[in-house]
DNA sequence: CTGTCAACACGACACGTTCCGTTTCCCTAT
DNA sequence: ATAGGGAAACGGAACGTGTCGTGTTGACAG
């Protein structure tokens, strides 16, 4: 029978190897012309070893991209709502435009909506943080009076990422800086002047 | 070699079985389970009769979703804006929402990320004629002063229907009726009433 | 701290499956 | 007569699994 393998014994080389290979076949050929033959292949790393370590194609571009793109994507928080969230979304942006990642990262999300498990992997190590890090910091701006109280943070949420998935799927160039900055504004209700000073 | 068969000739019943076992397989098992021979089988037709007329399993779909879902989504004009996009936005949750047609247009809306001709179909036979009735029905708005004329209407299509595709993106429940006038009016300039103060 | 050793991850390769997209052959409707 | 339709089979690609040596690794003894 299988044992589940030992995380403690794994090989780190070749866990890169594989991971740096997918994010190249990906760049190279499109999401969908890449399998794990070829990961394996390119990585030079056993069929066997990426089927050890993951279930699935699908498995192993999520974790390359994840790996890659958490960084850059991280939520700043400088006082300043309107540039954070600016910065923010151009960090997503640039993952989303840079060849390198751009079709694993578009692969893994529509993956995702036939692969249940997939799906749940990535709402859980990927999605989940991101909102709640997008909520805590507009909550910290309701505290400062930066937003209303009010305010409904899934709508905001929405809209705010919304254009970025909308022109992705719909094959429009994505938003550059000064349209974000006017999705933003256009968004949030501006009660920038503080209703009371902090 | 082979001519480029006739049209004319074509048997609508099998394209009409063709298209319905789409749907219904679709449903059943989920896009990604879905083959061009499980198709054929269903439909009983043979998959030499799929391959002339269709490319590949994603035009297939295209075709069936189409089909299916022109009619539930088309763009009212009754003279109320508000009101009309969250008709025509409430068809195309609806289409999201059914079971026979769900599966089937996120399978294709996102194998088109991959199949630059199914892209190219897609936005030329569905995509682009919305862009284009919600624009036009934007700027008969701004004729009649319903909407302000620097509105950007760019701006107001991603803020629209960006909530639904992240949503769907991110497997987040899609948006209620409620919810989607919130976004409508959270994002409308209201210069619907003679200047309101707020 | 160091030498030993069994466990186990690894690479290589081969296997049975499934589905693809195409082809052949014959039938049928126009 | 022509051309689309149905049945069946094809080679090819990729899947996911299994086997088999090889060699690295971590644990333990001294």
């Amino acid at each position: 029978m299988p044992n589940p393998p030992n995380p403690q014994r794994r090989s780190e080389k070749s866990r890169r190897a594989t991971l740096d290979a997918t994010l190249d076949l990906c760049a190279e050929q499109g999401y969908a012309q890449v399998t794990v033959e070829g990961i394996a292949a390119r990585a030079g790393v056993s069929k066997k070893t990426v089927y050890r370590w993951w279930p699935s194609k699908g498995a192993v571009v999520l974790e390359a991209v994840h790996d890659a793109a958490v960084r850059p994507t991280v939520f700043p928080d400088t006082g300043d709502l309107v540039a954070d969230l600016c910065t923010q979304l151009s960090g997503v942006i640039d993952v989303l435009s840079a060849p390198r990642t751009r079709s694993a990262f578009i692969g893994v999300l529509t993956e995702a909506q036939h692969d249940p498990g997939l799906a749940e992997q990535m709402h859980r190590q990927w999605i989940g943080p991101r909102i709640d890090q997008f909520k805590h910091r507009l909550r910290k701006a309701q505290d400062q009076g930066h937003l209303p109280p009010g305010a409904d943070l899934d709508v905001i949420m929405d809209v705010v990422y919304g254009p970025i998935f909308h022109r992705l799927m719909v094959h429009l160039p994505l938003p550059d800086e000064a349209y974000l900055r006017k999705v933003v504004d256009s968004v949030l209700p501006a009660s920038d002047q503080p209703p009371r000073e902090r």
